[in-house]
DNA sequence: CTTGACTCTCCCACTGTAGGAAGGTGTATC
DNA sequence: GATACACCTTCCTACAGTGGGAGAGTCAAG
């Protein structure tokens, strides 16, 4: 009847798919001609292709209208399918629309943060780890954390239970505040140590975590908060537990700890980089 | 710093992408060794992976994200980027609803034709074709609309002009009305040829349309008719002009005219082809 | 018979991600 | 110091849907 560049001009299906529905079995030319291997089409095979075509539309994979056309199955199956898809394609619309409130976020950030180096947020799942803690209301940042993080790493020391990861602070006031802060520095450990009166030794929970990173001195931590806080609330999404601020590399003492090679201890750009990670959920509506 | 495996640990990137990135230049290790090949990572590098993932998360390609990194741009064009994508998502967001109101509209129309076999719809740019035309009323379908058909066809034919192409019928009716039908009889021409006072000559114009085909008599019309309405209003779309029938193929001497091998003729399993178009246009809400 | 429009097959490209094979490294334990 | 095991490297393959192009064969009209 048709040749494949009519049925093609015909159906506005390119020649390249007619082709290749052939191929995989989707739509199968009425004759093909053994000599020249030319495709011919007939007028009754228009059902079909429209039937690939709007379920296509319809968003299913050609593998997927395979099966919907040839286990010529039950009205019901058939219904069960359109279901799936009905729920998939709600999901898209969920994902998609949940992009364009970050882009939202995003404007917003930009014009908080003119012209400085921004920060960008991201969603992560953090893994649990075992931790030994010591909790206490510092006065002020600085010094007195310094010297929390020396204690209790000096005693995960002495019983070699260091784990080759990156300490990490607690921040349990649920206001930002400058003085008088419910802190709780944190050491990663291999195994289980025996806690004392002053350090505690548990599993800090996993979570799934806002996060930012900001490299240099502390005075970038409220801009980062800020960023996150705006990012939090464009993404609709809720807080559920304390504040981490996570020292990826809080000095040179801590790089020989790890026994890396002295070359790279050079070419750091920022001495500090710290990571802010908050624990979130998505709000339910 | 970090080993691949240890920063993948870290930001939760997979190890192959890591290398997929580096690849392509998006986040090249700070050091690799030259002997072993051994990534090594530092934890400032972790502020541009976020940046990456940030983007990524709002739907930038790789190569995209590839720009807004290196050529370190102003924060218009930041903004025009985003403006962009913003738009491109918003129109994501539009075609997937469009796609669930087609989805309900296949379930509206499973219902309506219970186990019978349903007819699918397409949207289709039909291009505009010179045609010869005769319209009349007639008093009912059948015997007075072949008749139309055989006057114009051997008008045309007395011409040679006759393009390859299938002859159609346009009902003017705004109404679906069984007798005194106000129809448009066309067939396709390949060249100008002189008007009649009966038969009309111009270019019937293309359109955007919505096409049902059914395959063998008449009686079916109704059905693919009544899907092709629950689908334009499922879609929310406006009607534009005259319904069209084509006739994809009507009988075997429509086949002889236009030179097919016989072989053909015999294993048609319906011997009527029929596409309804509907010209409509997406309503603006 | 030539010409020009079609058609055939086969190969490559895109994007982002994953899996696997074969072979080299780094470290901890015996 | 040897060995085992976890880790790293490169290179190839695949996915899904679509398009582009090369090189060769076909069809129909002039």
């Amino acid at each position: 009847m048709f040749r494949i560049g009519d049925f093609s001009r015909l159906t506005r299906v390119s020649v390249k798919m007619l082709r290749h529905y052939d191929e995989i079995g989707l739509l199968t030319p009425i004759h093909v001609d053994p000599v020249t291997n030319y495709r011919y089409y007939a007028a009754n095979q228009l059902p079909r292709l429209n039937r690939i075509i709007a379920l296509k539309d319809l968003g299913f994979s050609l593998d997927q209208i395979g099966m919907l056309l040839n286990d010529h199955l039950s009205l019901d199956e058939m219904r069960g399918m359109l279901k799936l898809r009905r729920a998939e394609v709600e999901q898209t619309v969920h994902r998609e629309q949940q992009r364009l409130a970050q882009i939202e976020a995003h404007f917003r950030i930009m014009t908080h943060t003119e012209h400085e180096q921004s920060y960008d947020v991201v969603l992560r799942e953090v893994a649990p780890q075992l931790m030994a803690t010591i909790r206490e209301t510092v006065p002020s940042f600085g010094r007195p954390i310094a010297h929390l993080f020396d204690e209790v790493e000096a005693y995960v020391a002495q019983h070699q239970a260091r784990a080759i990861s990156c300490p990490l602070m607690l921040l349990h006031d649920t206001e930002y505040r400058a003085t008088d802060c419910d802190v709780e520095v944190a050491a990663p450990l291999t195994h289980a140590i025996p806690a004392t009166e002053q350090i505690g030794v548990y599993e800090l929970p996993g979570a799934l975590m806002a996060c930012v990173v900001y490299t240099g001195s502390y005075d970038r931590l409220a801009k980062a908060l800020h960023t996150l806080l705006i990012w939090v609330d464009a993404n609709v999404m809720t807080i559920t537990g304390p504040l981490r601020e996570v020292y990826l590399r809080f000095g040179a003492d801590n790089l020989a700890e790890l026994q890396l090679p002295r070359a790279f201890l050079a070419n750091t750009s920022a001495l500090y980089v710290t990571e802010i990670q908050l624990p979130v959920a998505p709000q339910r509506s």
